[in-house]
DNA sequence: TAATTCGCTAGACCGA
DNA sequence: TCGGTCTAGCGAA
């Protein structure tokens, strides 16, 4: 028997013969592969009959051509009821068993239920036994057997091991359109770590950084010496999940050798998800920087325009990269020209993916934590799962039943049910000096917390709940019991307040900062994503009249702020959703918006807060573009005290306008806000307008970014981005559901669409000025400008080219 | 088997 | 050629 401190790395379980979870810890000198004995999956199922004949029978069938392995009672409450029931917990030998047999045990025509039946099995050990990747234990294990006896958390009181992450990329020939790993090789490869830059070629290439190998299979047995001499805890890609990793697997397989990077010698494995593939190393959980990126894009951590990693690259680290597209790939390996250019676009691939994984791991690894995942399952999951495994780990902690996932059918008639959202005040349009911005703070899970928001306190019996807790529809929750719910939010928030309280004594920069605010931000992620779960149709807690009961409160409050704010004497400007934006008249001084703030919480329940936000100088809210009188909601444009801008909602802040018309805007934008010239702000139009007449404005400037986000051919309605895409999938690129397409309107064409083209295939200077202007320009300010009197003339005057057309066809 | 609703706008599409 | 309607995308919260 051998005990040592050990961090969890990976979590596993065997596909062969016998289901066995395997545990892959971080010891000090090595890494550990043990085995976890005596647990089997499961599922439960419940019935009203005698359980001990239940359980008979269930042992004595033929479930599909399986035996059962074992089968109990325990005690279990189904979700929303107080009282516990019996619950046969069914026992298979393996995870293949289990679902071969959980359809059978319908046509026993038992009249049971069955519950937890589909909880993949590494999640279902992960919250049987709370254990947390990335902490650490104290374990006792059989080195025969390798067995593990016992594990124990440890306090965190000595140094913390070193995580050894290392990052790789390839690049392949590909003559045809894509490349095929069953016959294009592999010509380069590249290989960051915290201390090595790398890269592989069976070419010699003129730069410091790459070692020449004498062909491809040594290329490919290269990289697996590095992941396994190095002994990495983590291999980091870049769509290695969908690319690198699978088809370094088949070109390995092709040269006669192995891509064994797995622990236990065993080469990747990719599982086929819903739309794409995820690829894991055993005992190196493989992180795919992309997949990162996109949960961090869905939870608006990150705000990308496009996902290659040049943009990427960017916009995350400032730092410009050269995007070499396949054809010159191509072009180079046959020419051998250009080698180093290659090298270095290669070798920065792997360094992009490298330091995107440095950022945001101990983001991931708090998540991880939070909701007893694996890193492999945490970094590609979404919200809904992250919310579901966290609430798993509760039920089960409390002895309650998960609730199943709802049938298609029922999936189908929940989309159809929709419900009430925020309520969205229509601005006072114009310019607006002395402005306060009041928010509450958390606003949805304060709700649920203060009032007790939860299907399982839904519309309880209790007279004096419907009196004291009803919701402004027709919903009131218990205020004699607390729901699952908002159990579960309140301790989450309760932990984040402290923490965001301690990371004010810590030193910005320091690990103990890091690893704080890293674990207040997954609280924050899963906070706020409860609320959007309660209406999502697939969610196992799934109740629309909790998240209408939370919308109406929130409506009602937002409402009672701005009702409370004038009879204070302010006037209200604008509002969404927990947010009222409230004009200082100059009588008036900070203060007393403060006092304010400090009135409207003394009468707020519970934990609801509302805070000052800001103070801001100037602001400015527009009307409508089809409208005179009608102000936009969803934006306007404030400054700060320190003057800071702040742009919300504006064509400035979309992907889709060209950056001559946000850039356009900003600065219109900030010359009417700092120095309250609108004049000013119109000489600015009228230059961006000439240049662009003068054909002086520059390619990057007039691209138009947009989502493809369903198969191409399927659009009833073929706006300029499907054009262009068409367009360029006719000449061979690789555009599929959800690329996002960089476009220019260019002068050749008849309709917008025509004269739509993809960016890369437009020459310098080959742009429809008259379209940047009418199009782009020209409404990106309109609104703003003519907020002061001036009109579209204002703008052009001068710049009408009539006369100079006219004598120049003379 | 990708968290919600609210809101603005462009440009295609279609019929007169 | 026009004006109204609808599809589509993106952003705020």
């Amino acid at each position: 028997m051998k005990k040592e401190v050990a961090l969890l790395l990976d979590v596993d379980y065997t596909k062969e013969g016998k289901s066995q979870i395997v545990l892959f810890f971080k010891a000090k000198k090595e890494k550990l592969m043990l085995f976890v004995p005596n647990y089997l999956p499961y599922l439960y199922i419940t019935n009203d009959e005698n359980p001990k004949e239940i359980i008979k029978k269930i042992l004595e069938a033929d479930l599909n051509g399986v035996k059962a392995a074992n089968a109990i009672c325990v005690e279990k409450k189904l979700f929303g009821s107080e009282e516990k029931t019996n619950a046969i917990m069914v026992f298979f030998n393996s995870t293949k068993e289990l679902k071969d047999a959980r359809e059978a045990i319908k046509s026993l025509g038992l009249n049971v239920h069955k519950h937890e039946f589909d909880i993949p099995f590494v999640k279902r050990f992960l919250l049987d036994s709370s254990l947390e990747i990335f902490s650490y234990y104290e374990i006792e294990y059989d080195e025969k057997t390798r067995e593990i006896k016992k594990f124990n958390k440890t306090s965190n009181l000595y140094e913390p091991f070193e995580i050894k992450i290392g990052a790789l990329d390839i690049e392949t020939y590909s003559p045809e359109r894509f490349s095929d790993p069953s016959k294009d090789p592999i010509i380069m490869a590249s290989y960051v770590d915290k201390d090595e830059r790398v890269v592989l070629c069976t070419e010699k290439i003129n730069v410091n950084y790459a070692t020449k190998v004498k062909d491809e299979k040594e290329l490919v047995e290269k990289i697996v010496e590095k992941i396994k001499s190095k002994d990495l805890d983590l291999v980091v890609t870049y769509n290695g999940d969908n690319f690198d990793l699978p088809y370094l697997k088949v070109r390995a397989t092709k040269l006669k050798t192995r891509f064994d990077v797995g622990i236990d010698g065993s080469e990747p494995v990719t599982v086929k998800k819903t739309r794409e593939s995820a690829t894991k190393i055993r005992g190196r959980p493989h992180i795919d920087s992309y997949q990162l990126l996109r949960i961090l894009t869905r939870l608006g951590v990150v705000n990308l325009i496009k996902m290659d990693l040049e943009s990427v690259s960017k916009a995350l680290f400032n730092e410009q990269k050269e995007k070499i597209p396949a054809e010159e790939i191509n072009k180079i390996w046959n020419s051998k020209k250009g080698l180093e250019r290659l090298a270095e676009y290669n070798l920065l691939d792997s360094e992009v993916a490298y330091r995107i994984a440095d950022r945001y791991l101990p983001l991931f690894i708090e998540l991880g934590k939070l909701v007893h995942y694996t890193l492999f399952d945490v970094t590609r999951s979404s919200s809904s799962q992250l919310v579901e495994a966290l609430l798993s780990t509760e039920a089960s902690k409390e002895d309650m039943l998960i609730p199943n996932k709802p049938s298609d059918k029922q999936v189908r008639e929940r989309i159809m049910q929709s419900y009430q959202g925020g309520f969205v005040y229509e601005p006072v349009p114009g310019l607006h000096e002395n402005i306060a911005v009041l928010d509450f703070t958390s606003l949805h899970p304060t709700i649920i917390i203060s009032h007790n928001v939860s299907p399982d306190s839904l519309n309880c019996e209790h007279k004096e709940c419907i009196e004291k807790n009803s919701s402004p529809i027709k919903y009131w929750f218990c205020t004699k019991k607390k729901g699952f719910l908002p159990k579960v939010i309140q301790r989450l928030f309760e932990e984040r307040v402290a923490i965001k309280k301690s990371l004010k004594k810590l030193q910005k920069g320091s690990k103990e900062y890091t690893l704080a605010d890293a674990r207040q931000h997954s609280l924050k992620i899963i906070l706020n994503s409860f609320y959007g779960t309660l209406g999502y149709a697939r969610f196992r807690w799934y109740s629309k009249e909790c998240a209408a009961a939370v919308t109406a409160w929130s409506r009602e409050y937002v409402k009672m702020v701005a009702e409370e704010a004038k009879k204070a004497g302010f006037q209200i400007l604008y509002g969404d959703t927990d947010s009222t934006f409230i004009k200082i008249p100059y009588d008036k001084k900070k203060e007393e918006v403060l006092a304010f703030v400090e009135y409207i919480n003394s009468k707020l329940p519970g934990v609801m807060n509302l805070e000052l936000e800001g103070f801001y100088r100037r602001g400015i809210f527009v009307t409508k573009k089809s409208e005179t009188t009608q102000a936009a909601k969803k934006k306007y444009a404030l400054i700060s005290e320190d003057g800071t801008l702040k742009i919300v909602g504006f064509e400035y802040v979309r992907r889709d306008w060209a950056n001559i018309a946000k850039e356009t805007q900003r600065m219109v934008i900030k010359a009417i806000l700092e120095d309250g010239s609108p004049e000013k702000a119109i000489a600015i139009v009228k230059q961006k307008i000439q240049e662009l007449r003068d054909g002086k404005t520059k390619k990057s400037d007039l691209i138009i970014y947009s989502q493809i986000k369903k198969d191409i051919n399927a659009y009833e309605s073929v706006g300029p981005h499907v054009a262009a895409a068409k367009k360029a999938i006719m000449q061979g690129r690789d555009l599929g559901e959800s690329s996002v397409v960089g476009y220019i309107i260019t002068k050749c064409g008849k309709s917008i669409s025509d004269k739509a083209q993809l960016a890369e295939y437009v020459n310098e200077g080959n742009y429809d000025a008259e379209y940047y202007i009418k199009n782009q320009i020209i409404p990106s300010v309109i609104k703003i400008i003519s907020e002061f009197g001036y009109s579209e003339e204002d703008l052009v005057a001068g710049g009408k080219q009539v006369s100079l057309g006219y004598f120049s066809k003379g």
